[in-house]
DNA sequence: TCTGGGGTCCTAGGACCC
DNA sequence: TCTGGGGTCCTAGGACCC
């Protein structure tokens, strides 16, 4: 039987900004989005005060002065350099991490005779080498152990550790803990389980594994196979290379003119050719989007195009033609955009001396 | 009027994650 | 007035084929 242990840094982006203002211990902090336009980091004195994920700044900046709350804008060229340095602490632990996000990894600790013992060890061995507090999920699968996180993180009693690998437990927290807290059971599909009449993650474990399926789909018949122990989501210590690269931003007000617009994709463009050639790739196919605001008055548009490169490509010039290319076909007269974006896809290793080896690109893909 | 069946491939969009 | 960014995976439906 495997057993999987989820580590997560608690409050991770608030967490790092502490690391350098120690004094801020105890005390209310948030962390803002790319043009601090919304929050995405709240210690646990913020949330108290009823500041919730993802809510507009300006909406709370009399919160803010009224509490004393310290802002930080995002860096997130730190968080990532200290994301590397818990992995690194964890390294210890178990030959096989898998790094999830910026603050979780998954640990294979199969063979462990003691989870709940390992677990505090880890907790004590980061926060003493990196300064981060974690919560540490112990359970066979890993939606067990993000559940078992979950609990670690809500229920004082665990002190930051809970095993769902003992049974009684598991029972205890499938009965009292709402499917809308499972990995993977997002706001769609738990109000399609509540329409069913079910609500806690007990009751989807006892449903058969066809009615989750006729439920959620292959997704929901997946969760529903690691909620019982069977492993559908095996630990991926090796990931394959990743499938695209997207730069997309809000715009700080709307954007009305083409030219504008046709700006804002340029640069775009331009740093995810950077992106790319940082990672050594080229891109067979672009896309480009420019959207209205979800929030609010404009009649909803949008409008995505795509563009297939004859020979992949790594080139900011070949990346901006094609966005000013396509520009005339995105744009709309009278239209506010709010947001706008590009991604690259088809990605592949980059071919070197393309131009040296292969005097007529065109031919490069064909069989001999 | 009636108007195959089953494949594959591709893309747009939905849902979810942190 | 101001409302994040970067990912993955799945599904539905259209185009195309024999």
């Amino acid at each position: 039987m495997p057993l999987y242990a989820l580590v997560d840094c608690n409050n991770f982006f608030v967490s790092c900004e502490r690391i350098f203002r120690p004094d801020l211990e105890g005390k209310p902090v948030i962390v803002l989005s790319n043009n601090d336009g919304c929050v995405i980091a709240r210690s646990n004195e913020s949330k108290a005060l009823g500041i919730s994920m993802g809510v507009p700044f300006f909406q709370i900046r009399n919160l803010v002065a009224k509490f004393g709350i310290a802002v930080f804008s995002c860096n997130h060229t730190l968080y990532g350099d200290i994301s590397r340095r818990v992995n690194e602490t964890l390294d210890r632990f178990s030959d096989r991490i898998e790094p999830y996000s910026i603050d979780e990894s998954f640990l294979d600790i199969t063979g462990h005779c003691a989870p709940l013992l390992t677990g505090n060890d880890i907790r004590r061995t980061v926060r003493q080498w990196t300064g981060i507090p974690t919560c540490v999920g112990i359970g066979t699968t890993k939606t067990l152990a993000k559940l078992a996180n979950h609990a670690a993180k809500k229920m004082p009693q665990f002190a930051g550790v809970c095993d769902l690998s003992l049974p009684a437990l598991r029972q205890e927290i499938f009965h009292t803990t709402d499917i809308a807290d499972i990995w993977g059971i997002g706001a769609m599909s738990a109000e399609k389980l509540y329409c069913a009449k079910i609500r806690t993650v007990a009751q989807l474990a006892a449903l058969s594994s066809a009615q989750a399926r006729h439920l959620l789909q292959v997704q929901g018949a997946r969760i529903h196979a690691e909620l019982n122990g069977a492993v559908c989501f095996p630990l991926d210590d090796f990931p394959d290379a990743r499938q695209g690269i997207a730069v997309t931003r809000s715009f700080g007000r709307a954007v009305t003119v083409m030219e504008e617009l046709g700006q804002a994709l340029a640069a775009f463009a331009s740093r995810a050719a950077e992106k790319l050639r940082q990672d050594g790739l080229e891109a067979a196919h672009i896309t480009a989007f420019a959207r209205t605001s979800r929030h609010g008055g404009d009649a909803p548009y949008s409008k995505t195009l795509s563009f297939d490169f004859s020979t992949p490509t790594d080139s900011s010039f070949d990346l901006n033609r094609a966005v000013q290319n396509m520009l005339p076909h995105i744009y709309r007269d009278g239209v506010r955009f709010a947001k706008a974006g590009v991604f690259l896809n088809g990605l592949s290793p980059r071919a070197a001396h393309r131009a040296i080896f292969s005097p007529n690109p065109a031919q490069t893909h064909r069989h001999p």
